[in-house]
DNA sequence: CTGAAAGCGCTTACAG
DNA sequence: CTGAAAGCGCTTACAG
């Protein structure tokens, strides 16, 4: 049994003030609209330090009208396993700018009767208990989000999110020039045969890779084989695709992160070394999937940052008098050096099984 | 201008019932002291469906019940840069469980007027918002925590903390067992002269470990030199140490996983491999500090775990009717044999530059 | 300058 | 079985 904390009229009735003036004098506004003389003052402190009293959080928040509370909605488990180096950059960003505007995050673990995560349950939005949300991470399927918009509810995705016909507001990254970037970095070492391994069926992200490969090599002049930038289904990545890239000419190599490890794999099998026989870059962070190599060529993404500006612009849509305007936000990411492209002249003689 | 909540006013006007019956049908007391029609609980949860009601948290714990939300607090960033893999685990376990249990999770991370996350902000209690707490990570000083304590607010520490004459609730690990266990371990390998590197002025965590190494020793009749335990500075940990180690005859060596890298670069110095010229271990998991050794012998804390039975216990916490009784739960950490420690009779002879 | 009152959005006795 | 009412503890117009 928790014993009762005085409350706000306790105080006012040992100061013999009124309640009003308990909460005027404790939130320090006592000059503007009103005043409350020195002394009434010091009556109200006194009686609170007497009394111990501690204003209840929660009916402030109930008599203002904002909670201050940021939503983070997944529907993956936010601290996942496998992930651990995808979410988390996003959060730290996404915990620090929370700090600046001094907001607390809510995340949503609750899930619908049936042991999933939704937005819905039982048909009701249950990000409502924030003032707005910042959704991040994989969705399969976007059923939930036409509704959200309807309902005006106030959400910022952290990545490109596209829907037909509607406005969604989101903080991306910018994978068509650094992709540009790299690419011509590597047509620049003299490599004319890039491949460009890359998962069927992907998002946004990956278009966006896919016009950053085309316009480098535009710029460039030099025209890419489509045989070494087609989509390939995870299964396929293996030595065979390897040898049939390396018989269509292939002397360097840059990939998406998420295959990153089948390729080593497929690239060991082959016998082959990298820079050496091949030159390699990953179109995004290599995290800690790439063992082995230390500077590979690729760029950074601005997780942080995105994440920082996924918060500001949530703010942003809160406070918006004039109705939730979607808003884009592109960051430039970072192009990484490396060590694992050298100059088309330099590489070895390949031995390959 | 967002459009305004639905509150349970617009539903009940909307379903033709009284606010009374909208807050029951929706809690479910439908069945107790209370029977509502089933056609009328349809016309609720209708209205419901179609308004997009969702209950305000903040209203429902001032009228005073629960909100279904467990604090998470810490005084650091809880997505902090460099410790990476010190949270994360934890969090791992306290989302599974949050979300087997049904409960959402709300991250403290608003700051006082200082710019410094506490517990109190002017005098308030900003953990209220939330049915309990979990707090974790380090803190410089608990001059919040008996306030908290007086106060009654239900909390859970991850990591035993223990106050003079009061009681608090946590979930720990087992270090005194675990480090026996390394302890005599090494000691069954032969080694008599184990140095154990610790920094000083520590935590319960390394009082622990401490009694866990006094107590393989007693159990095995070998007596420890105290010169080998003694607790260090940051600062001392240099090859000189590791030197007047080796003249006082050691041959194994045993850490705490925070000075680690320190600690292997002190070993590098001196030339020394290991385990061929010096047996180590690691009391607690290695984590990513430890570069260049693959398979560290010692002990893994349940992290995890610990989270999972941290969100469990304070569950239990708030559902107790005789108010809140501390309770501590130890977990049984799990012994890592690793590749770090050779038979004393295996080493080879040292090479001390 | 100060007080009485309404209201934030819920829950929970308490009447009908 | 259902509704009207009080109350949770605060803030904020609005009168005096």
């Amino acid at each position: 049994m928790r014993k009762r904390r005085p409350t706000q009229a306790d105080v006012a009735a040992r100061a013999n003030v009124s309640p009003a003036i308990v909460s005027l004098v404790i939130n320090g506004r006592v000059n503007g609209n009103v005043r409350v003389s020195a002394e009434t003052q010091q009556r109200v402190w006194d009686a609170v330090r007497e009394m111990g009293y501690v204003a209840n959080p929660v009916a402030r928040k109930l008599a203002g009208s904002q909670n201050r509370l940021l939503g983070v909605f997944t529907y993956e488990t936010i601290f996942p396993l496998a992930h651990h180096d995808f979410y988390y950059p996003f959060l730290e960003g996404i915990e620090e700018e929370a700090q600046v505007q001094n907001y607390d995050l809510l995340l949503f673990t609750r899930t619908d009767p049936n042991g999933e995560r939704s937005i819905y349950k039982d048909g009701v939005n249950s990000l409502q208990i924030a003032d707005g949300a910042i959704l991040l991470g994989t969705h399969k399927e976007y059923t939930e989000l036409p509704r959200l918009l309807d309902e005006e509810y106030p959400f910022v995705f952290v990545g490109k999110r596209q829907m037909p016909d509607r406005e969604i507001s989101y903080v991306a990254a910018d994978y068509v020039t650094a992709t540009r970037e790299v690419i011509s970095y590597i047509l620049g070492k003299g490599h004319h045969r890039i491949a460009y391994l890359h998962q069927a069926g992907r998002i946004a992200a990956q278009e966006e890779r896919e016009a950053g490969f085309r316009l480098a090599h535009e710029e460039k002049g030099i025209p890419y084989l489509e045989a070494l930038c087609r989509p390939h289904e995870k299964e396929e990545i293996t030595p065979a695709l390897l040898q049939q890239y390396l018989a269509a000419g292939m002397t360097a190599l840059v990939t998406d992160h998420t295959n990153l490890p089948l390729l080593q794999k497929a690239i060991a099998a082959l016998g082959m070394r990298i820079p050496q026989d091949l030159s390699l870059a990953v179109l995004g962070d290599p995290l800690n999937d790439v063992r082995g190599l230390t500077a590979v060529t690729g760029f950074s993404i601005p997780r942080p940052e995105m994440g920082r500006q996924a918060v500001r612009l949530l703010i942003d849509l809160l406070s918006d008098e004039c109705g939730p305007s979607p808003r884009h936000i592109t960051l430039p990411c970072t192009f990484v050096e490396g060590e694992t492209v050298i100059p088309f002249s330099a590489r070895e003689e390949m031995h390959i099984l």
